[in-house]
DNA sequence: ACATTGTATGTTAACGATAACATTATCAAT
DNA sequence: ATTGATAATGTTATCGTTAACATACAATGT
C-alpha cells in the first residue's frame, strides 16, 4: 500500500464517512468500541499515515521548531542541538536545522523559510555581524516566536538563553593575574559586532581595570572564532615584538587558543613558561592538547535544554514573557594557564 | 503585520482575485506588469509570507528531507551532517533532523513522524541491533524514499553509502602485521547485529587469515560504540591474562580506542610498546591523545554529501537505480601503532 | 404515546494555495 | 462593424483533515 492512503479511502473501504475514520483514529468520545476497532485495523492494514501537513493547514499549528545555528563543525553547537532535540522529542515537535555557515545572508533565508514551513517557533544562534537589527525586528514584531541562545541579540523582545560571557571572561583573566602575577595580559578579540566577542573583550577589560592594569591597546588584536585566525592573530601579536611579547593571552574561545598555540610553538616558545594561554567553550580536544588548555566551560547540552523549554513555553502560553536566561560557566583550570 | 497574510487578503485589499496574486508573486506569464508590481508591494508592505504548508498540500512535495541519527555527540555525525545540509541547501531542500540516540524504538518513531510530516525522502543511519528488518521493508514498500549512510541496511531496496569497513579493516589489521610484526591481535567489536560491527570483525579476520595467524576467539571482545564500552571490554581483556595480553588491539571506532586507552594505562602498561592500538572514524581527538591514534579516517563530510545527492537524485528522477555508494578510506598512521 | 436525552454517525465548510477551466477586455485584421 | 486571437483576470474545485453543525435512532421517563 502506497503512503498515499487517505482517511476517505479508508472511510470508503469501510462504508463510513471520513469523519468517523478521523474521530476513530484520534480515539475521540461518542465513537462506537466497534467501529473504532474496525477503523484501526483498517487503517493499519491500508498502511495508513496521517498527513500533519493537511492537519497543519487546519490548526495552524505544525509542531516544528527551526534551528538555526552558525557552524556544526566543532563540538559546541552539536552538543546544544543535542540538547534541543531532547526538550523537541519529550514536547512531540520535530526540527528543522539549518546552518547559516558564519554567513547572515544565509541565516536570512533559512528564517525566511522556515518561516514559509510555518514553524511554530524558531531557535537562532545568529550570524549576524553588523549593527542592523531590523530583519529581527520584522520577524518578532511580525508575530514570530523567536528565542536567542548563544550569539544573542538583545532588548528587540526575545528571550535569550546565554552564559553570562562578560563575568566569566574577567574571571578566568583574574585568574592569571591573581592566581599567577602575570601583567602583561593579552587578548585575542572576535569580532566586535558579535555579543560574545564584544562582552567577552568587555570582561578582560574588567580584570585589568580591577586589578589597576593599564590596557595596551596594541595587545588586543582581533580575530574570529577558528583556529586559523587565531594562528593569524597570533603571529601578528608575536610580530609586533618591539616591547616583547605578553606573558599571558587570553583568547575569545578554545578554537582560536588552539590556532594561537600552534603560532606560539612555531615561534620557538613554550606554554605555559614563555607564554600562559587560556580559552573559553572546553572544546572537546582542550583536555587532550600537549598542554592541557585552562578554559570556561559552557554548559551547551543544557544551554539547548533551556533554550528549548523557553521557546516551548513561548509557544503554548499566551503570556510567557521575555526573559535572559544565563546558564552558570565553570572555570576548567588545567596547565596552560601555568597551574 | 501578522505572519498569518494570506492571498486572499492582498487580493482583497487590491480589489483583485486570490488567483492573480498566486500568479503576480510566482512571477507567472499573462499578467500584467503593473498589476505584477502592485502586487509585490502590496505583499511587501503587509508582510506576507507564502505559507507553505499549503502549498505542500496540493502540490503533495514538501521539498524537506528527513536525516535520522544514531547520536550526535561525537564529530563524526554533526560532519555528515554538513554535508547533508550543505547538498540540501543547495537544492532547496529543509532537513528535519532527529537523533534516535541509540534505540531502535526512538528511530521508528521518529521514522512514523516524519512520514506524517511528509518528508520528500530519508535519510538513515540506522540504530537497529537486531535481524528484523521488517520495519524498513514496509516503509520501503509503502514508497518511502530511503538512503541509508554510514550504518546501511542492505539488500531491501534502498541505496547506501558507506566507506567499506570490511576491507578497511582488514587493512589497518595488515598494518599491524606487516608493519609491526605483532601476532597476538586483539578485538574490540561492534555489535554484531549492526553492519559496521559485523564488517570490521571480519576484515579483522580476514586480515588474520591472510598472513596465517590463529584467530583466538578469546581476544575478540564485544563493546558498543561508545567509551565506556571500549573502557569495560579492554578491562575484562586484561583479565582474561592467563596467555598474556595481546601485543595489539585493533578497536572497533576511535571512542572505543580511546576507552579501552585509559584501561590500558589503569594497567600501567604503556603504548605501544606493551599493546599497539588502532582505532577507526579518525575523531578529532584521536590526533591530539599523549599517544596520537593509529585510525582509518572516514570522509564524514563528503559521505553526507553523496547521500544527500544520492536521495535526492531518487526522489527528482523516477528511474534512479539502487546503489551502494563507497566512499574511500584513508589510513591515518599516527604513533599508537608503533610507527 | 410522546417529549427528552444521549449516542453514533453524516454533511458542510474551512485552512491557503493553485491547476484547470471560464470569462472579459483589448486590439488587429478584414 | 464584426470576427478572431491574445492578454489579463476571475471562478471553481481540489489537496487531507477537522470543527461545527445537522441528522438519525435508541433508550428513558412521565
Amino acid at each position: 500500500m502506497s503512503s498515499e492512503v487517505t482517511l476517505k479511502q479508508i472511510a470508503e473501504a469501510l462504508g463510513v464517512s471520513a469523519m468517523t475514520v478521523s474521530r476513530a483514529l484520534n480515539d475521540r468520545d461518542n465513537v462506537d468500541e466497534k467501529t473504532k476497532q474496525r477503523v484501526r485495523n483498517k487503517a493499519e492494514s491500508m498502511g495508513y499515515t496521517p498527513n500533519r501537513v493537511a492537519k497543519s493547514l487546519v490548526s495552524r499549528k505544525t509542531h516544528t521548531l527551526g534551528v538555526v545555528i552558525p557552524e556544526i563543525t566543532h563540538a559546541f553547537f552539536p552538543e546544544v542541538v543535542r540538547g534541543i532535540e531532547e526538550v523537541a522529542y519529550k514536547s512531540d515537535y520535530q526540527l528543522f536545522l539549518t546552518n547559516a555557515n558564519e554567513l547572515f545572508s544565509r541565516e536570512k533565508e533559512a528564517i525566511e523559510t522556515l518561516r514559509s514551513q510555518r514553524v511554530d517557533g524558531l531557535l537562532i544562534s545568529s550570524s549576524l555581524t553588523h549593527e542592523d537589527y531590523s530583519f529581527y525586528e520584522s520577524i518578532i514584531e511580525g508575530g514570530a516566536k523567536v528565542v536567542f541562545f548563544d550569539r544573542c541579540i538583545e532588548d528587540i523582545g526575545a528571550s535569550c538563553v546565554s552564559v553570562n560571557d562578560r563575568e566569566s571572561s574577567q574571571k578566568i583573566t583574574e585568574h592569571l593575574i591573581t592566581e599567577h602575577g602575570y601583567t602583561q595580559i593579552a587578548h585575542l578579540s572576535g569580532p566586535q559586532k558579535v555579543s560574545i566577542g564584544k562582552e567577552r573583550l568587555q570582561g578582560y577589560k574588567d580584570a585589568l581595570e580591577a586589578h589597576n592594569l593599564e590596557l595596551n591597546e596594541e595587545w588586543v588584536i582581533q580575530a574570529e572564532f577558528k583556529e586559523d585566525t587565531g594562528y593569524d592573530a597570533m603571529i601578528k601579536l608575536l610580530e609586533k615584538g618591539r616591547e616583547g611579547h605578553p606573558d599571558a593571552v587570553v583568547a575569545v574561545n578554545d578554537p582560536v587558543a588552539i590556532g594561537a598555540i600552534e603560532a606560539i610553538k612555531e615561534h620557538g616558545l613554550t606554554i605555559p613558561d614563555d607564554i600562559a594561554i587560556v580559552g573559553f567553550t572546553d572544546d572537546i580536544r582542550s583536555s587532550l592538547l600537549d598542554v592541557p588548555l585552562t578554559t570556561v566551560r559552557q554548559p551547551a547540552y543544557e544551554m539547548g535544554e533551556q533554550a528549548a523549554e523557553k521557546l516551548i513555553n513561548v509557544i503554548e502560553d499566551e503570556d510567557a514573557t521575555v526573559e535572559k536566561i544565563e546558564v552558570p560557566t565553570t572555570l576548567k583550570i588545567r596547565s596552560s594557564c601555568g597551574c
